[in-house]
RNA sequence: GCUCAAGUGGCGGAAUUGGUAGACGCGCUGGAUUCAAAAUCCAGUUCUUUCGGGAGUGUGGGUUCGAUUCCCACCUUGAGUACCA
């Protein structure tokens, strides 16, 4: 009987699905397990060998999980929101939930066809009205919500408004935008509907408001700024630029400091932390006041007149952050950003020319520029002057683009000597560098170091070091009433409106142009049809084209646009408003989604209440990195905001996440030949001869090789005539001959395990090949089927572009899943990148045949109760040993060859026990899902292998009485003695000394020292 | 620039607390089987060698009886971040 794996597997996939075999209770006495991958975007282009990989390793965690008693819950859905889908809606007008539906057809069959363990009953789609109903529905909540700092925790609006209209505004330690205005509860409660709104719009966790954002043209919309990579899109490569737009916002840095905390609770790998860390970028320091001096006063102080003037202005301060309030007297400068709203205020008349010039100069240059050009200084003095809080000298405000205006207050206070970009501008303009350092130079660089610091010149501060003089600096700034500590972080708040149409529609009307949230229990907002997926002439996001899309708030239902009047008075408009235009971003759908998992066709909740207490958290999370500023953090977000409204119990989302590594694609090249480059050696010219009356394709072999590049020049003569080429050919020597070649991807699925390429193939693929001539690596023409092309290789990410991806469908269909599955792990460490060569995986199904064959023989089953020998049992427990730690430390490649090696030890030791070989297939069963069903079914049993107990390793059948002792002489082994393992220290220095071949090694010397570790090794010194 | 990973045969990689470096697989070489091929099986495969050995885990140093493993410096590659005050 033969291993086919195509009716096996076939045959259990089937068995499961029907069975429902993977299906998670709710209720069971087991402990639970939740084991997540992040969810996939269903892509036209189907699966790839890449994508499953942390699939595999999911699965084969669940499996070894249920083998360990734990009742699993391991789900799988789609992101199915999202703009390729519209992008491709935009090019052939087809809805963008037709193609989705295409698109998770074929992902479904090609995850079926592997055989993962999934719970299909509780897939779910972020794109499906069911499940945005409740993404809706958080929405709203995050907008009846504000975040107070006194419980440290989101809460309710209803109790701020109350607080509002009992106490004011004055006592509220809240997260909201700056410079809101103080007001007591009398003039809160005489306030208008409409004033109140806007003012709690300031406070709720989203808002709406005007901001600077990431507009994309080429794709019309706003991205985050996880979504942009080197200034363009993340997607398609775009340019990015800076424009103001009325936006949903997330408060998300409300919740900086409870992210950044909450990283030292999870168990994720360093690096991902450390990226979350650099995101959300905390620094402590301070806040210090500089009060602007008017500018009068110090240069025209005799002109009376002038200086009455200027008086009466309204005096100017300006607000700066600083991590090193501790050199304060070091200031000889300020910076304010060229953006900053006080520049125009206070330039001085004479400035004013220069100081917009630049202001226009930076406005021109695109974000991208700014980020690609560090190294220049520039900037502009004003012409005004601030005045020192301590020291009370005037110091000069300059502007300059190297300060940031999104970040901090847009201003710094300049410290050249200890600050690099300080000291560079200082440089650069010749302004002063103070020293405030003891026992440092300053000449050739600024002192950054905090460690190695004591400062000098500094009045209060002196002989102090950073911390004491930070501390010092603190205190005196709030004795003035100029500054007090502060902490900053570069995490800005995330926008959440996104003009595209396939994204999940706001639950917002507007009445009078202020938000309104429509009640729960009209949800969901569907998306309506629209008949084009491009924004309006006007300018508006696709929903604007929508015929129905006004809100009727006394029925309570989408209705005509036709019926929704603009005009002012409020009985025109019957109740009837418009709705929001823009759809939520990517990440909206992806921030809950395992929560759903636990409790997926509930309709009155996004979960109930026993199922979010069942099964608490995700107890591991698979997938890759890319997601580490993105959706991991916007998550975490959304789940500690439900946790501070009661909605869910956890604190953190993933307990535990791993970030499996890409598996790359090998590229295959041809070098086509551009041209020949003819140098000749007499008379001391260079001429470059285009030779190419047809195309050549050469292999790499070539490239440098001389003799064989004027072998193929003069090969390819015969069809050219020209004189010239007449003429070198038969002077040949005397020329030098050199090749440039072009490199061009071959589709990988036309090269063989050698590298061959099938030339007759290449140029049906690509008809402009068809007339080529490929050289081999003699450097003769390959005529019909005589000789090999190689290609060169070369490993690039898969793609598409590349030709370099490589299909699941056909592996599964040449070697099986259980054979795509093992190799997928055997190709290296999950969390690694590696390359892909499928030439490899011949090992693996050569294996599985290996381990077919040691159960089933010619005339079917193999195995027996035959008594299993020392041997058999020895292999068993030492391979259940292996494989258990194995899995418990996601080190899924090592168990591979752990199996292999087992199963070439028993088909060595002829084993037919079936007391050996039962327990070793509900090893293998969480790698080779189908083949450990097949064989466990045909012993007789009739129950799935799924839940089978796992094999319980006993060690005394891997108790030695030997032990094959390495001798090393100065640490190097030299020989290998076999004994007994009870012998004592002293017997085994004594078997090893009188040894020959130690007497051979030590040549008469006299050994200074034997080290002896019983079980271990046998060193010799001297 | 900064932060984080990682450097081991022709290739993917193994060596879990410092104790026989190169497990396992690919590829390659030779052989068996076959009319032939595929498949299968057997043997070999780090380099070097005067066939006794010798060297060897990016480089240089250190700790140790003993270092791929620990420490220091450097080099290279990859990823993230980018004037964050």
């Amino acid at each position: 009987m033969q291993y086919h794996f195509n009716e096996i597997e076939a045959k259990w996939q089937k068995y499961w699905a029907e069975n429902k075999t993977f299906q998670a209770s709710n209720n069971s006495d087991k402990p639970k397990y939740y084991v997540l991958d992040m969810f996939p975007y269903p892509s036209g282009a189907g699966l790839h060998v890449g994508h499953p990989l942390g699939y595999i390793a999911s699965d084969i965690y669940a499996r070894y999980k249920r083998h360990k008693g734990f009742n699993v819950l391991h789900p799988q859905g789609y992101d199915s929101f999202g703009l390729p889908a519209e992008q491709y809606a935009i090019q052939t007008g087809q809805h963008p939930a037709l193609t989705t539906e295409e698109n998770i057809k074929t992902y479904r069959r090609q995850l079926d066809q592997i055989g993962f363990s999934f719970d299909w009953s509780r897939e779910v789609r972020t794109s499906d009205p069911s499940y945005y109903k409740w993404t809706q529905w958080i929405f709203i909540q995050l907008f009846e919500s504000w975040y107070n700092k006194d419980s440290n925790k989101a809460e309710t609006i209803e109790i701020l408004i109350s607080k509002f209209s009992s106490e004011g505004n004055a006592n509220v330690n809240a997260v909201c935008d700056d410079n809101i205005e103080d007001f007591t509860a009398e003039q809160w409660n005489s306030f208008s509907s409409k004033k109140q709104q806007d003012i709690l719009l300031q406070y709720r966790l989203t808002y709406l408001a005007e901001t600077e954002v990431n507009w994309c043209p080429a794709l019309g919309t706003v991205l985050a700024n996880d979504e942009i990579v080197n200034g363009v899109s993340e997607r398609g490569g775009h340019p990015v630029v800076r424009k103001k737009m009325t936006q949903w916002s997330m408060r998300i840095s409300a919740y900086a400091e409870r992210l950044l905390q909450g990283l030292d609770t999870i168990d994720w790998t360093d690096s991902l932390k450390e990226s979350q860390r650099n995101w959300i970028g905390k620094s402590v320091g301070a806040s210090v006041t500089f009060n602007v001096i008017a500018s009068g006063t110090k240069q025209s102080v005799g002109n009376e007149k002038e200086y009455h003037s200027e008086q009466s202005e309204e005096s100017h301060k300006i607000d700066v952050f600083t991590t090193r309030p501790d050199t304060i007297f070091g200031v000889s400068f300020m910076t304010l950003a060229p953006e900053h709203e006080l520049v125009s205020k206070i330039a001085t008349p004479e400035q004013k020319a220069e100081v917009e010039a630049y202001i226009q100069a930076t406005a021109k240059r695109s974000e991208r520029d700014r980020m690609a050009d560090v190294k220049t200084i520039s900037g502009v003095f004003t012409g005004a002057y601030a005045e020192h809080p301590f020291t009370k000298e005037p110091i000069p405000i300059w502007i300059g683009d190297y300060v940031l205006a999104g970040y901090g207050t847009g201003a710094v206070m300049s410290v050249p000597c200890g600050d690099q970009r300080d000291y560079d501008f200082a440089k650069h303009f010749n302004i002063p560098i103070p020293n405030i350092f003891e026992g440092v130079d300053i000449s050739e660089e600024a002192h950054a170091d905090k460690d190695n610091t004591v400062i000098a010149n500094s009045d209060f501060l002196n002989g102090m070091n950073y911390k004491k003089a930070t501390k010092r600096a603190i205190y005196e700034l709030e004795q003035l009433g100029q500054g007090e500590g502060k902490t900053n972080y570069r995490l800005r708040d995330a926008v959440f409106s996104r003009q595209r149409y396939w994204g999940e529609p706001f639950p917002v009307y507007y009445v009078n142009g202020k938000p309104q949230m429509i009640d729960k229990a009209h949800l969901p907002i569907r998306l309506p049809e629209v008949e084009k997926y491009l924004p309006t002439e006007t300018g508006e996001p696709p929903l604007g084209r929508a015929d129905v899309w006004a809100w009727d708030t006394k029925n309570n239902k989408v209705v005509s646009n036709t019926l929704c009047h603009s005009e002012q008075s409020e009985e025109s408009h019957n109740g009837i408003y418009p709705l929001e235009l823009n759809t939520m971003p990517g990440w909206a759908g992806s921030s809950w989604y395992f929560f759903r998992y636990m409790d997926a066709h509930n309709d009155q909740d996004f979960a109930s209440e026993e199922a979010l207490k069942y099964w608490d958290n995700v107890d591991l999370y698979i997938g890759g990195s890319e997601h580490a500023t993105g959706h991991l953090l916007y998550s975490r977000f959304w789940v500690k905001f439900m946790r501070d409204r009661g909605f869910v119990n956890v604190e953190e989302p993933f307990k535990k996440l791993i970030n499996q590594g890409m598996i790359l694609g090998t590229s295959a090249f041809v070098y086509s030949v551009l041209n020949f480059e003819c140098l000749s050696k007499s008379e001391n010219n260079t001429e470059i001869i285009n030779l190419l009356s047809k195309l050549i394709i050469v292999p790499t072999t070539i490239f440098n090789d001389k003799k064989l590049i004027k072998k193929v020049f003069i090969n390819q003569s015969e069809f050219n005539t020209s004189k010239k080429i007449q003429e070198i050919i038969s002077n040949i020597d005397d020329f030098e001959i050199n090749m440039n070649v072009n490199s061009i991807h071959a589709d990988v699925s036309l090269v063989n395990s050698s590298n061959e390429l099938s030339i007759s193939d290449f140029k049906n693929w690509r008809k402009d090949f068809c007339d080529a001539i490929f050289i081999d690596e003699n450097g003769e023409m390959i005529e019909g089927d005589n000789g090999v092309y190689k290609v060169g290789r070369e490993v690039e990410k898969m793609s598409k572009s590349k030709y370099n991806v490589v299909n699941p469908d056909s592996i599964c269909e040449q070697y099986g899943a259980d054979s795509l599955r093992l190799y997928e792990m055997f190709l290296g460490p999950l969390e690694q990148y590696k390359p892909w060569n499928t030439s490899g995986i011949t090992g693996v199904h050569g294996f599985l045949k290996k381990l077919w064959k040691l159960y089933v023989g010619e005339n079917g089953l193999n195995v027996n109760d035959a008594e299993p020998t020392k041997d058999n049992l020895k292999t068993l427990h030492k391979t259940i040993k292996k494989v258990e730690e194995d899995i418990e430390n996601f080190s899924f490649n090592t168990s591979v060859s752990t199996f292999m090696i087992a199963v070439n030890e028993l088909t060595t030791q002829k084993c037919t026990s079936k007391e050996v070989l039962e327990p070793l297939l509900i090893l293998l069963s969480p790698y080779a899902p189908h083949i450990a069903e097949e064989l466990y079914s045909q012993f007789g049993h009739n129950e799935s292998i799924s839940t089978e107990p796992f094999p319980k390793f006993d060690a005394s059948h891997l108790v030695e009485s030997s032990k094959n002792y390495p001798i090393s002489f100065n640490g190097k082994m030299r020989f290998t003695l076999e004994l007994p393992l009870d012998m004592s220290k002293e017997d085994i220095e004594a078997a090893v000394m009188v040894h020959e071949k130690t007497k051979e090694q030590l040549q008469g010397r006299e050994p200074k020292k034997v080290i002896v570790v019983p079980g271990k090794i046998v060193n010799i010194v001297g």
